[in-house]
DNA sequence: GCACCCTTTCTACAGCTGTAGAAGCGGCAT
DNA sequence: ATGCCGCTTCTACAGCTGTAGAAAGGGTGC
């Protein structure tokens, strides 16, 4: 059974993908989860309240898809990379990554618009950052990987590679790269981006 | 003599880097200027209308830093590179990239928010896009840059490397970095982004 | 049955927002 | 000075938003 929370929150996700935080309103989302009016304000009193349940749902998402990616369920698509720590092949793993973000661009734009949403957002409400926690996981495997595959600085580089791949992401989700770069969801597109983070890799690793 | 319209769209500016778009409203863009009410209404009669010169004067500031860069005018912080084209020193020009994104995190972390903010926005109207044009004269600059280090295809190195450099920014500005990197302004910041701009140029430069 | 509690739905209301028109004001040409 | 025109300021108003409290419903244990 699906919780009305994530009822709620989800249609929230949704709203503030389509129409920017500005469109986030409790009737808004009433309207939107085809619910009866009043429902998202009975739940969240505040939009403060709103907002938080939102973050903490994203956040939710992406813990499920960590989890869901231990397992072999590939007919799910997993937002969250599946590789193992250990993997030193280094073009592999750009490969991996390059399928990773086309796959953000495409089933999982809604959620990476309105994540990138929240970011901004959390410039002012400093409490949704922890409760985000955006990209903490990511950060976290790349500094291993980077470290397996004997970078002088793993913690720094990990970084670094985690800031510039979701400027990749960023710039073909609202960017200019959204215009040039070839169109999501196709080979093409994979091959672009596998080419970015393998360059990368390769000068991060050292 | 400032004109009117800069007042108010620097206000405006300055509101959404504070609060994001939904702050922006015309009476809050009075208050900000310290106009009578009713003023930003008048100018711009509608909030698509005020939003969209928002946009245009953050394109202008731009347009503006980009001909004081010719200029040996070093007391006037610049927000645009002012690397020769023709520069294949890769480590200079990252070196000076480092330095112009720490710029971008102090003096300019404003606009650079209110930037954002408007890419975000330009997702759900593109003809923002158009107007801010985020970017263009970045990658124009890394293509020819990258074409004269001898990139096989600088095209595509360019785009890539501007959505990188621009990641590094976000993340800094609004992501984890804001709290995980060494604070803006100072020389270990300078440091950190120049070796990650330099591990990107050399990699991209093939 | 009925009293109780929790969930859901409805309604109220003050304040804010977008938008437009009216009023005021200064200068310029006649 | 007079009438006109643009810029500026003020005011009105309908609709939306955030928030809270009141009503309705429905199940459980007595």
């Amino acid at each position: 059974m699906v919780t009305r929370y994530a009822v709620i929150t989800d249609a929230a996700i949704a709203l503030v993908a389509e129409q920017g935080m500005r469109g986030l309103t409790h009737r808004a989302v009433d309207a939107r989860a085809a619910l009866p009016t009043g429902t998202t304000s009975a739940y969240y009193r505040t939009r403060k309240a709103l907002i938080e349940a939102l973050v903490q749902r994203l956040a939710d998402l992406d813990a499920a898809d960590l989890q869901a990616g231990d397992l072999p369920a590939d007919d799910v698509p997993a937002y969250a990379p599946s590789m193992p720590l250990s993997d030193t092949d280094l073009d592999a793993i750009a490969a991996a990554t390059g399928a990773l973000l086309d796959r953000w661009l495409t089933d999982g734009r809604t959620r990476a618009l309105a994540r990138y949403a929240c970011v901004l957002e959390a410039t002012h409400h400093p409490e949704l950052r922890d409760i985000l926690g955006h990209g903490t996981a990511a950060r976290a495997q790349a500094r291993a990987m980077l470290a397996a595959a004997g970078a002088t600085d793993p913690q720094r580089a990990g970084d670094h590679f985690v800031a510039c791949v979701d400027g990749l992401l960023f710039d073909r989700l609202a960017g200019a790269g959204a215009l040039t770069a070839p169109p999501p969801g196709t080979a093409r597109n994979r091959a672009d981006l596998t080419a970015a983070v393998r360059a990368l890799l390769h000068a991060l690793a050292r």
